[in-house]
RNA sequence: GACCGCGGAUGGAGGGCCGCUCUUCCCGCGAGGGAAGGGAGGAACUUCCGAACUUCACAGGGCAGGGUGCCGGUUCAAACUUCGCAGCAUAAUAUGUGCGGGGCAUAGGCCGGGAGGCGGGGGCUACAUCCCCCGUCGACGGAGAGCGCCACAGAGAACAUACCGCCCGCAAGGGUAAGGGUGAAAAGGUGCGGUAAGAGCGCACCGCGUCCGCGGAAACGCGGACGGCAGGGCAAGCCCCUCCUGAAGCAAGGCCAAAAUUGCGCUUGGACUGCCCGUCCGUCCCCCUCCGGGGGGAGGCGCAGAGUGGGCCGCAACAGAUAAAUGGUCCUCCAGGUCCCGCAAGGGGCCGGACAGAAUUCGGGGUACAGUCCGCGGUCUGAA
RNA sequence: GCGCCCGUAUCUCAACGGAUAGAGUCCCGCCCUGCGAAGGCGGUUGUACUGGUUCGAUUCCAGUCGGGCGCA
């Protein structure tokens, strides 16, 4: 297996898995994200990105998708396991690079208190 | 040379590390791993036109509805269709693929022309009309079929009882449409004749309409004859005429198909065993009964219909995803901006790469766009 | 992706193609009150933008821009 594989195992793919993680997850805010969150059934980390139009055009949209992903495939191993994580950045969401990226996942992850402590 | 505007081209380059997706091959029981190769644009944006494609509808004709509107030339597709050639894939003369020619866009783009509107200048001594030139604009059939509207001002805005006038008349009344005034628009213009005053009432020129001739490929123009001249504007108001038009759209459409439900058929279940026999354990409810059993329901199994969750095809000519890939980060170079040091050559620091992201495909239009290059036009400045 | 609709004051809505674009609300000033609320009087704020048709455009037409809706 690779390090810092992000296959499609990683994501949230259903409709089900989505409104599962809506229904029963909890609900967590940081300054730019929105978050939803719930331990599911076997080990894999799974993450689900959701960003509005009123975020900007497809370019910016995608951009920010794109940082977000990165920053989860990173820093993943440091995640508490079989967590479904649904992330939402608010609208004027101000997210330039990855550095920042990773800093609001990471506070994120703190506020949430999905860090993997090893059981 | 600088600046501005318009049009066209281009849309940073190389590398390291970590990732995503597709195809082919290899390894692995499998999960997966490895190798090679492919992986956003000129606008992928917009959805304003059209073509292909798909499903539905469809005797023929008409109406309704929707659209179109001066003339000529030119421009058109990796889609579709037709023909020819080539050679690859394959068992194959079929199919796919490649090349070339033809067809195909009602209305698009570009170029040119013709009438027309508006503005400016000039000409006919002057006004008006008209003519010529320059610039500019436009979706440019019909207001000689009908309906409707035309504020304010003005007497009057459309089959005129004409406000001030002019003329006749003592007056009542009548005749006028020249002149004044209003307005975006008021019963063709100028001149002469004519008349009580006037008027296409008559005449000349111009304008308008009809017909004929000539020129032009056509729109149309020119010339001649005839008609005294019908009654304003608006059709991007309704409308009439010409011509075109079946509807919807890949979320089209086709296929596979859990669970639950519906229908039909069969039916004691499990363990021991390789299988049968056999043994053991478990065996819901109702009705009939000659106590052997039989029938029905529930349950179980199978099949079928429909088609939800979901999946596949459509969907690839070297992008082909589906909560939707084509990325992240670092270094060097190339442009660029700004600041500092310096007389200058130059050196250093910082910032930093336009607009923008495929979703069946193709063509045209529209819109956005840093920097660089090319062309055209304008203004300013300088030199000869 | 495809198809369709709508843009008027801060907000909710009006306005046969006719001029100064209205009504409530918001905001501002004054009056009233010891102060405020309510009330009264007065005022500010504009047709998304760019063209075209027309004597004249919020209205008609075209194109940009910005919102919204439907379709598995």
């Amino acid at each position: 297996m690779k390090k810092f594989a992000f296959s499609r195992a990683s994501r949230l793919r259903l409709k089900k898995e989505f409104e599962a993680v809506f229904a029963s997850g909890k609900k967590t805010v940081t300054r730019d994200l929105v978050a939803w969150h719930y331990p599911g059934g076997d080990k894999e980390k799974k993450i689900g990105l959701m960003v509005s139009k009123k975020t900007g055009g497809a370019v910016k949209r995608n951009r920010l998708k794109r940082l977000l992903r990165e920053a989860f495939r990173l820093s993943r191993k440091e995640l508490k396991e079989g967590t479904r994580l649904i992330i939402y950045p608010k609208a004027g969401c101000a997210m330039q690079n990855l550095a920042q990226a990773r800093q609001e996942l990471d506070t994120l992850r703190l506020r949430a208190r999905l860090n993997d402590d090893g059981k």
